[in-house]
RNA sequence: GGGGUAUUAGCUCAGUUGGCUAGAGCGCUACGCUGGCAGCGUAGAAGUCAUCGGUUCGAAUCCGAUAUACUCCA
């Protein structure tokens, strides 16, 4: 059966018993502070399980596409060594939201996979939880034992611990017991040897657990604690690389048509071959496997970057590129040849892959080139270090300056060294490596108190769009404590005007004001899982009342006329630039806007200029807002709307329209373009292969702006005595300015020789050297000049010059010619310094010049006088 | 979010306890030599040493802040 069929399958399979199918979440969350990726089949559905909304159906089903780089199993170092565990991975599931429980959950996950797929009943085992003796005091999972048991023997129903048959969401949420459903596909002889019972989580390849049903039945509280949930749900997760191992009767998921074909591409590109040697497979599957992580995330939208979700995704690809250089022999950027392949094979269910395979080439291609420069630069830095080493031994210290600040990868470094015969320090390694993580760990420490439920209103209504401010109730409340703000409270009302922070908007501010007149600034909204969550620095006094709230409304309009500019600057760069610009993120602040794009060149001054235009055409233009907030997706996407990679929609959008811009938004937004007053590009920048970013500012900012720069050209005009071509008269001066330099420096050079000319005749010969302590009438730098001048004349020399540029500030310079210096062990710096004295200073310098500086010009004589007391 | 490193000529970079009159290679300009492929020689132009502030007689160098880039950790 070939991999297409049997998602199809599983999805049809939960269709028919009742399920709606829905299309894979993007893979990057968006709504959850706690996880940079959808991690498994349930995260996109949390909202849900934690009760802060509603499901189109209790029954859902689907394959979602999960990343993992951290668990239990799946530390990213490991990934490629085994032949079972990836970074991105299908998950196929089906999920209950209090609906059907243990009984039919079980029931069909045996049926499907037995009497659908077809799989041989005596290869399954399945694990039930056999309750724990700590704190939580579980009891067993009979109720799921004793639904087993009527499918299948019970010697192959085995009892697992907390750590394998309990499942939790995080530290506090839903969470309950859990049934495990593993495949034993060694062949008969292995099987005859060791019982595939004695393998069941034991880390064996070909002993696996392909399916996994979590009952949630209790919430776990703050404090630790479980409580029943009223509502009970399944949730179900079946890893659909495996499923294919198994069906397609292989023993490795790379051996399946998910990897094949990626991994003879690879082979063909590097001109190697699998299976052969043991590094180089490792390596192939290294790339084969993280080439899907890479793609499927840019074509999510998340970009390779230095910190988040990004950088998860560039030591992704940097571990790739890292196992071609050093097994595949691979010097040059080879990855993104790969994605041809992978749209090709995947495109179909995942059209994004396709859609967006030009731009995941580039970037891919430019993070490989970046890294390879990279390694190049390490490479050298650590020939310096060997070549300085006086040991054979490197200290950890120095190899973790490599990889931490030169991202120079540990494992290269150890290879190079143990092929030049060095050591390094490993222990130093990891203690270096560990400070570093605590550090961290302790800034981003924070803690979450449980909710405080005041009011029981579950859904809290958004009527932001229509109003400003409004009478609420606060229905719970919440304390955070992190290192970096201190306390804060995070408040939840019944119905809210505050916009919270989402589609590149930023949240609203404001205040809460109570009936005895106590005001609460509200400094920041957000939202999470669903739920917007008002934050505030304390917590009013009388929490049971009702309270006014009311949104900031100068930075509200600023930030509206900011996010229509957006999609006006969207429309506008499609119309000029081409269609295949889309948005590739986008950030709307009240100060100004940010805009990414897909597009492959720098934007021409025309361009740009033209975009404006545009732009502000639409604003003169005095478009009015036309608002839909109940369209279905279909109907908005066939007027002309654009859907973006990597955005959750729902069946029916919120559509804005100004004219033919036509968006899906959940914004907020100007009644009329008109409110923009004017839209002013700031810059256009780069940043990624591929991507280009445009700042800008509307309204007020660009008020500031205009009447910044026009105060900047008054002041020039009036510094020029009010020319009427500022320009051409500054062009005017800088010519006669450097006119002016070269006629300096002739004259300068004139002085310098007569003043040498000068000095020569005053030169008297003492004890063999040709001497001179003089006062002159120079600067730093002249005299500096003047003794070179004069050094290069004569070859034993010993001139003190000094000089008092101001009433309280002296300054002595002493030169010595360099050979006379060193015969004789003069030290023009301790002569500057011991005659600074008499000058109230200090100074140094070589042996050869020297200058000491002082507040003293009084003790410019005594110091000239001393000056031959060095030549005895 | 928290660290580290870097920012010097158009480009790539050197500049070792604060004081070598801020340098090299490539590129550029001029002149000369030269029968091609990165030919050679001589001369020259080009720097607010990222920005702002501090310490010091003196800062490219030390300290602090900001900006940008790279990098590691969360």
């Amino acid at each position: 059966m070939k991999s297409q069929d049997i998602r199809a399958t599983f999805l049809k399979f939960f269709k028919d018993k009742g399920h709606l199918i829905v299309p894979s979440a993007p893979m990057v969350t968006k709504n959850d502070p706690t996880l940079l990726f959808v991690n498994s089949g349930m995260a996109p559905f949390k909202e849900y399980f934690l009760g802060n909304g509603t499901p189109k159906n209790n029954r859902i089903s689907d394959s979602q596409k999960c990343l993992r780089v951290s668990g239990k199993h799946n530390d990213l170092e490991e990934v490629g060594y085994d032949t079972y565990h990836h970074t991105l991975f299908e998950m196929l599931g089906n999920w209950s939201f209090g609906d059907y429980f243990k009984k039919e959950g079980i029931a069909w996950a045996w049926e499907l996979l037995t009497e659908v797929y077809k799989i041989d009943k005596d290869i399954l085992y399945v694990t039930v939880f056999e309750g724990s003796e700590d704190a939580d005091n579980l009891k067993m999972d009979t109720e799921a034992y004793d639904i087993w048991k009527q499918f299948i023997p019970e010697d192959r129903i085995l009892k697992g611990n907390k750590k394998d048959n309990f499942w939790e969401m995080g530290e506090q949420g839903p969470c309950g017991p859990c049934s495990e459903i593993h495949v034993d596909i060694r062949s008969a002889e292995e099987k005859a040897k060791v019982s595939g019972s004695s393998l069941i989580n034991e880390d064996h390849p070909q002993v696996v657990e392909i399916w996994n049903l979590v009952f949630m039945q209790y919430n776990r509280k703050a404090n630790g604690t479980l409580e029943d949930l009223p509502n009970k749900h399944i949730d179900t997760g079946m890893g659909f690389e495996r499923l294919c191992m198994v069906l397609q009767n292989v023993q490795s998921n790379y051996d399946t048509d998910v990897f094949k074909p990626i991994i003879s591409e690879i082979a063909t590109i590097t001109g190697t071959k699998y299976g052969i040697d043991t590094k180089q497979d490792i390596a192939i599957r290294v790339i084969a496997d993280h080439l899907r992580a890479v793609a499927f995330s840019i074509a999510d939208g998340q970009l390779p970057s230095n910190t988040g979700a990004g950088y998860v995704i560039r030591r992704i690809l940097r571990r790739a590129i890292r196992y071609g250089f050093t097994f595949l022999d691979t010097k040059e950027p080879f990855i993104y040849r790969l994605v041809a392949i992978l749209s090709t094979k995947m495109g179909a269910a995942f059209p994004e892959l396709k859609a967006q395979k030009q731009l995941i080439e580039n970037v891919i291609k430019e993070e490989e080139s970046s890294f390879l420069r990279t390694l190049d630069k390490g490479l050298i830095l650590l020939d310096g270090i060997i070549s300085e080493n006086k040991t054979k031994e490197i200290s950890g210290e120095k190899v973790f300056e490599l990889y931490d600040t030169f991202g120079f990868p540990i494992d290269l470094t150890a290879l190079i060294l143990s092929e030049k015969g060095f050591t390094l320090d490993e222990k130093g390694f990891q203690e270096e490596l560990q400070k570093q993580k605590n550090r961290s760990r302790a800034a981003s420490e924070s803690s979450t108190e449980d909710w405080s439920i005041l009011v029981n209103d579950p859904v809290e209504e958004f009527i932001g769009y229509d109003a400003l401010d409004a009478d609420v109730k606060i229905t719970r409340y919440r304390k955070v404590t992190s290192k970096k703000d201190g306390e804060m409270y995070q408040l939840v009302f019944n119905l809210t005007p505050f916009y919270p922070e989402g589609g590149g908007q930023v949240g609203d501010k404001g205040y809460l004001e109570d009936i005895h007149g106590d005001v609460i600034y509200i400094l920041d909204t957000k939202k999470e899982n669903n739920v917007i969550i008002h934050f505030t620095k304390t917590l009013p006094k009388h929490l049971n009342e009702n309270f006014k709230a009311v949104v900031d409304k100068k930075q509200r309009f600023r930030t509206e006329c900011n996010h229509t500019a957006t999609h006006l600057l969207h429309q506008a760069l499609r119309e000029v630039l081409g269609t295949h610009v889309a948005q590739k993120g986008s950030a709307v602040h009240s100060k100004y806007l940010r805009f990414d794009f897909s597009h492959f060149s720098k934007l021409t001054l025309e361009e740009i200029s033209d975009i404006e235009h545009f732009v502000n055409a639409r604003i003169s233009g005095k478009i009015p807002l036309e608002e839909n907030r109940n369209i279905t997706l279909k109907k908005a996407t066939e007027e002309g709307a654009i859907a973006l990679f990597g955005e959750k929609y729902g069946d029916t959008v919120r559509a804005i329209r100004f004219g033919n811009s036509i968006e899906l938004c959940g914004g907020t937004h100007v009644k009329n373009t008109a409110d923009i007053w004017h839209f002013k590009i700031k810059s256009e920048s780069a940043v990624a292969s591929g991507i280009r970013r445009i700042e800008a500012i509307t309204n007020d900012a660009v008020k500031d702006f205009y009447s910044e720069n026009n105060k900047t050209l008054l002041e020039i005009k009036e510094t020029l005595n009010n020319v009427k071509e500022p320009v051409k008269a500054i062009k005017k001066i800088q010519e006669e300015n450097a006119d002016l330099q070269k006629q300096i420096a002739a004259l300068l050079k004139e002085k310098a020789q007569n003043l040498t000319g000068e000095i020569d005749n005053q030169l008297q010969e003492i004890n063999g050297v040709q001497f001179l302590a003089i006062k002159v009438d120079l600067d730093a730098n002249g005299i500096k000049d003047l003794a070179f001048e004069v050094g290069k004349k004569h070859q034993n020399l010993f001139l003190l010059f000094a000089t008092a540029p101001a009433k309280d500030k002296a300054m002595l310079t002493c030169y010595i010619s360099k050979e006379l210096a060193k015969e004789r062990g003069y030290d023009a710096g301790k002569v500057v310094r011991e005659l600074g004295k008499l000058i109230h200073g200090g100074g140094g310098g070589q042996n050869f010049f020297a200058t000491a500086g002082g507040k003293n010009p009084s003790g410019i004589a005594k110091a000239l006088e001393k000056a031959q007391d060095y030549l005895v």
